[in-house]
DNA sequence: CGCGGGAAATGACGATCGTCATATTGCCGT
DNA sequence: ACGGCAATATGACGATCGTCATTTCCCGCG
């Protein structure tokens, strides 16, 4: 069990560095913090890093990845759950729900929209996720693909106009809530 | 006329700086383009920077508003000259409309969106801009603000989208073309 | 209980970048 | 044409950052 256990702890402090550099490339930008500040974070120190990641470029695409990976798990298990009229409020109230420590806006879709237009690899996995969130969407309203296309693209057209206003409280506030309740009553 | 014109020429320069900034911050990011580049593809070395702005940082903040600032002015332009009732989808596809020549998303609000969600200063001036395009947008569709706020957000939310499945064709195509019949069908 | 090996820490190197002091250019009026 | 001054160019310094070679630590095994 040498060679499990061993891959197991690997594979945890993996896990804990892309977990700090999911949080701080939202938060900061993708160049706005180093290597050494994400090890930091993660309660390492810098040196370590090579030991897990190819470069931070590596990082930055798996990262990238796995935010819309959680954002779509997050919204699917969400979804599942409600069967009831009300679901579509209550899913759109979900997708532009913030960080409950931060309330920042936690939707890799908005935060990092322009790192990943950078990168192509990156682009194809939005690419495939972004479908799947259209047909769910789709399905779980029972509107057509068209209107499921408009409700994404307001949600995320939603969270970026609020974030770039939130020195604005009111205006950021009413854009979120005037798109849900709009979305809703369609 | 010595200062008019020595006026003139700096700000003419200065303009130049302003201008390659904007393009390039669009195109990648603020950390991404350094000063010695802004400054070459200005047709200057990179010493002369600090004659025309304090700092990179006050740079970058004169181009984020200026972006903003030039989409605003496009939008308002190309609205005045319309007075038939397809306005709003002729709106619609000159908001998505990209580069002529790259055919790159030109929207600020979607590609420098995180970079103004972590200026402060900068918020207030993209706040005051969008307050302004929603009551434009308004007016102009005969919608309530509620309605203008879910039609801009659709908007940026689909150029955001298309950016990052741009190795999708297909689907960043999709996404525009969608967004804009279901608005204009309301 | 010590030993081996993988994980993490240390420390350093080179490149890039923002900044600025200084030198040079080129345009203006006299 | 020339002199002065604003505008730009040159060159350098310090800080930051990505990367990696090397060392140290810690865990599970014999």
């Amino acid at each position: 069990m040498t060679m499990l256990a061993a891959r197991t702890r690997k594979e945890t402090t993996h896990e804990r560095i892309l977990k700090t550099a999911v949080r701080l490339f939202q938060e900061k930008g993708v160049d706005g913090v180093g290597v050494d500040e994400i090890m930091r974070e993660s309660g390492l120190t810098h040196g370590g890093f090579y030991a897990h990641f190819e470069n931070k470029e590596a990082l930055v695409e798996e990262a990238c990845i796995r935010a819309v990976d959680d954002k779509f798990d997050e919204l699917t298990d969400f979804i599942e759950a409600l069967d009831d009229d009300d679901a579509f409020n209550k899913y759109a109230r979900r997708f532009l729900k913030g960080d409950p420590r931060t309330d920042s806006p936690t939707c890799p879709m908005a935060m990092l929209g322009p790192e990943v237009a950078r990168r192509e690899s990156v682009q194809k996995v939005y690419a495939r996720r972004i479908r799947k969130l259209i047909s769910q969407t789709a399905a779980e309203t029972g509107e057509g693909r068209a209107q499921a296309i408009l409700m994404l693209s307001a949600l995320v057209g939603a969270t970026v106009l609020a974030a770039q206003t939130n020195s604005d409280a009111a205006l950021a506030r009413e854009i979120m809530l005037s798109v849900r309740d709009e979305l809703v009553a369609r």
